[in-house]
DNA sequence: CAAAAAAGTGAAGGCTGATTCACTATTTTG
DNA sequence: CAAAATAGTGAATCAGCCTTCACTTTTTTG
């Protein structure tokens, strides 16, 4: 007769593949992907090499899951601010303010995906997902041009521009230093601004 | 008595030397630093793999040669349009402009390398040149502020985010398409507006 | 509890690609 | 031109890691 996993069992091996996702996340925000090799990744989680490939098919597969799960989580909380309450210049600031500031705080690792490359397979998947953070950007300029908050203007471009921007800021920020909280605000603020005020005077030029 | 090379060989020693580094340019403008690999670039050098590592000691530093060189000429462009004529705004708007024309231009790889990562010695020197491309936008900023073009503001965040900006918008078009004349036009149009306004408007929110 | 199934182990296998090196070819020297 | 020095060759070596697999352990079945 057919194997059966008892109740026990099935949480077992969902724990097993949560610790391998927690193991992994933790070692690519530690030191990126460059350093997240498979069997450090088996021994953080307490399990052979081996036994990765029951859950994972492969390394990029593995990596491609906890790139997916930790830019959904930020794409979530995006999402609230900008369908949140407030003008869209308001949100706008507020989602970007939100993002860096999270990024600072880490050791969230959207970040350390964002900023770093590795395999074409993994790296594929990094593309899509800042595409997805420039979906998010792209609703809100939308809504603020409707309401005549923002002047018209290459959405696409300046949703890519956002995400830019922010990404490359944190880039020097985010490894190494910590630097003092009060700088760490003064950024966000920078930041946050920088972007606020290209959106609402893009167009403007010409 | 000591050998000493005559005139013809060190030329030929030069010129093998620029052939290298030529096909190093070539591939990595063609197919990216993943696809770039020794025996190929030997290839097309004309050289054996061998002969590579008498003009350079590892893959490594040739590649970091090859970028700097890259980067350099670009910055020598953006030096000569922000010390030229004309108010910050313009020469900010002009600077932005050019680099992204010419990405888009391509096979200029300023942009294969400023996109795209691999090992961590080429990496470190990538994060360089973003540093450097930062400089350059630093003092036009410093210049309008100077000015009262500009409001005050963070010149460090504001650079940073200007180079993100339009790396990122660049990301998308630069490697598979070559989307028409037209919508490039249209693109540079929008990136440096979105940089000219953010950068005018800075501070302006809070 | 014995047999069957599944999970887990970790050393060995493989792959990719940089780097070396014993050797050959070319240049320079005296 | 012979000897010495340097340049060039490319197959073999080395290294890093992912992935596999023969085997052990644990779970499930009857």
């Amino acid at each position: 007769m057919a194997y059966q996993r008892s109740e026990k069992m099935q949480q077992r091996l969902a724990a097993n593949r949560e610790r391998i996702l927690g193991a992994a996340r933790k070692l690519v925000s530690k030191g990126g992907l460059r350093e997240a090799r498979m069997g450090t990744v088996a021994t953080e989680a307490g399990l052979s090499t081996g036994a990765l490939y029951r859950y994972f098919p492969s390394k990029a597969d593995l990596f491609v899951d906890v790139l997916n799960a930790a830019v959904d989580h930020e794409i979530l909380i995006l999402d609230q601010i900008i369908e949140g309450p407030g003008s869209a210049r308001e949100r706008l600031r507020n989602a970007v303010a939100s993002f860096v500031r999270r990024a600072l705080r880490g050791p969230n690792l959207a970040y350390a995906f964002i900023a770093e490359p590795t395999e074409a397979d993994v790296d594929s998947a990094r593309m899509l997902c800042r595409k997805q953070f420039g979906e998010v950007f792209k609703r809100i300029i939308r809504t603020g041009i409707a309401n005549h908050e923002f002047p018209e203007q290459d959405v696409d471009a300046s949703a890519a521009c956002i995400v830019g921007a922010f990404t490359e800021a944190l880039v020097g920020p985010i490894a190494p230093s910590t630097r003092g909280t009060k700088n760490q605000d003064r950024l966000i603020d920078a930041v946050s601004s920088f972007c606020v005020a290209a959106v609402v005077g893009a167009g403007t030029d010409a």
